[in-house]
DNA sequence: TTGTCTGCAAACGTTTTGCACGACC
DNA sequence: GGTCGTGCAAAACGTTTGCAGACAA
């Protein structure tokens, strides 16, 4: 059930924890971009004695080995994705959902802009969701 | 002196304040995308009585109106920018420097995206700048 | 056994809120 | 005079830090 995050783990020489297992996880089971805060809440009805501390600490160290990558979607909070796959991402200002966008252009991979080396792309993209348009309705999270 | 800024804020029926008028001219003339902090201090030194408050409030009016548009790039503070181009953001890893990018991609264009209606674009590249890989030194605020 | 990780509590930096005063139409 | 903007202080929020005990290797 955990070899293949106690794999990745391995894989890159990091010690094998529970926190860093239930982390790795549910960012693969839940690819809805979530904050510490879900995370914390999520994992702690399982694992009561797990700290808000250890899910920073985990995330952390799980970044600095690009197993998982970070999102500045709203200034206020980090949301996290396992997905290392290139893609961009999509933020509904209605609703607040975060979509994951194919990659369609070329040019915002990873090279030269500018004379800078780039190492890393992040593209948003904000709007309103294909959901929301159709229903017309939804939470509301942009005022 | 500040005729041109007078005239964004009457263009978008917004009421003309001395701060207001500060704040567009600062991020006029200074694009480096500065933090509240940094806006905030150096008005303050002419404008003894301004407040933080006033400065939020302010960017927040800006930026509904798409006067400035703001960045996250850390997560834990938002940087602003006046600039209305379509353009994205390079930020060196080394020395913190934020540079404008050019458009390059036509795809990145605000359009339709897996069937979202995209209203607002946002690229980020991140790695070591022009600056950085010549002179191999500077601030480092990535450990 | 040794070095690292976890978890608690407190601190920190940024942003938001509540409210009174003041400016402008 | 009424509405909106400013400015102060306090609160809220997400994140970081310091440290003691626990755990993986």
């Amino acid at each position: 059930m955990y070899e293949k995050y106690v794999k990745i783990l391995k894989d890159h020489t990091l010690k094998i924890t529970s926190p860093r297992l239930e982390i790795l996880k549910y960012l693969d089971e839940h690819h809805t971009h979530p904050n510490v805060e879900e995370i914390y809440s999520k994992l702690k009805k399982k694992h009561p004695s797990l700290s808000r501390t250890t899910v920073y600490n985990s995330l952390e160290i799980l970044k600095k080995n690009r197993i998982v990558q970070s999102l500045t979607v709203s200034g206020s909070e980090l949301r996290y994705d396992i997905d290392q796959e290139l893609h961009h991402h999509f933020i509904c200002t209605h609703c607040g959902e975060i979509f994951d966008i194919a990659i369609a252009c070329p040019n915002m991979d990873r090279t030269i802009h500018g004379g800078h080396h780039v190492e890393e792309v992040q593209g948003y993209f904000k709007g309103i969701c294909k959901n929301c348009q159709t229903k017309g309705k939804g939470r509301n999270n942009n005022g």
